[in-house]
DNA sequence: TCTTTGTATGCGCATATGCGGATATGCTTG
DNA sequence: CAAGCATATCCGCATATGCGCATACAAAGA
């Protein structure tokens, strides 16, 4: 997507599911909990709120998708960010929705 | 996401919404179709190779995420990358899955 | 007004996905 | 082996979403 010449269909289909594996609300919550360090399972149940089953979906979810990863310990299991350039992507995210918070908030201030 | 304090519930439900726009690959095709300057709707179908109906669909599910610009002009209408973060997203999730390919790819390879 | 052209939308179908509850698996201890 | 804890998976349900087809809407011209 960087460079001139169009991304093949497969391509198109690797970035649409990265994108996809972000476009839930609880695994945004998920990876929130994990920026400050590695947690367990029941740790993150905790964190987030959510039902066990749940959290472990969507754990495998993200793992699958390289952007957790996974390390068992005795009974527990600790899953941690793998990937560096989520936070970069929330990042980006996050700016761009406050830039358009702000605009449609002054576009209703300002007349 | 950047910050220590956790984003709100609301806030997270927003992010979410922006990946899955960015979450099918023909939408990806369309706004890739348009990193080169703004096109009329037919110009994108025949890009695409998708269906007018379909095009005019996702083209509407990406204004609405603000992500494209819309601006009518006698029978046309013409679209346009609204939101410039977009190409450094695309950016990065692109590195990162190379980064994921060639070290699957190595792993096969070496061993 | 009627027609043509470009774009948007209603409808129905097939599929994908999130969720809760129950249950299975894995590991440790006694 | 039995028990108990942590995690993963199966089942069914409800909803969301992509798609094609047909059609409605909007603008320009005859």
């Amino acid at each position: 997507m960087a460079k001139k010449n169009p991304l093949s269909d497969e391509a198109l289909e690797l970035v649409a599911r990265r994108f996809a594996a972000l476009a839930e609300p609880m695994r945004l919550r998920l990876i929130q909990a994990l920026f400050d360090g590695e947690l367990s399972v029941n740790e993150l149940v905790a964190a987030t709120g959510g039902t066990q089953a749940n959290i472990s979906r969507h754990l495998q979810t993200l793992t699958q998708a390289h952007i957790l990863s996974r390390r068992k310990e005795g009974l527990q299991v600790f899953y941690a960010i793998a990937d560096p350039s989520i936070a970069k992507l929330c990042e980006l995210v996050c700016g761009s929705l406050e830039k358009q918070l702000t605009r449609q908030a002054g576009a209703l201030g300002g007349g």
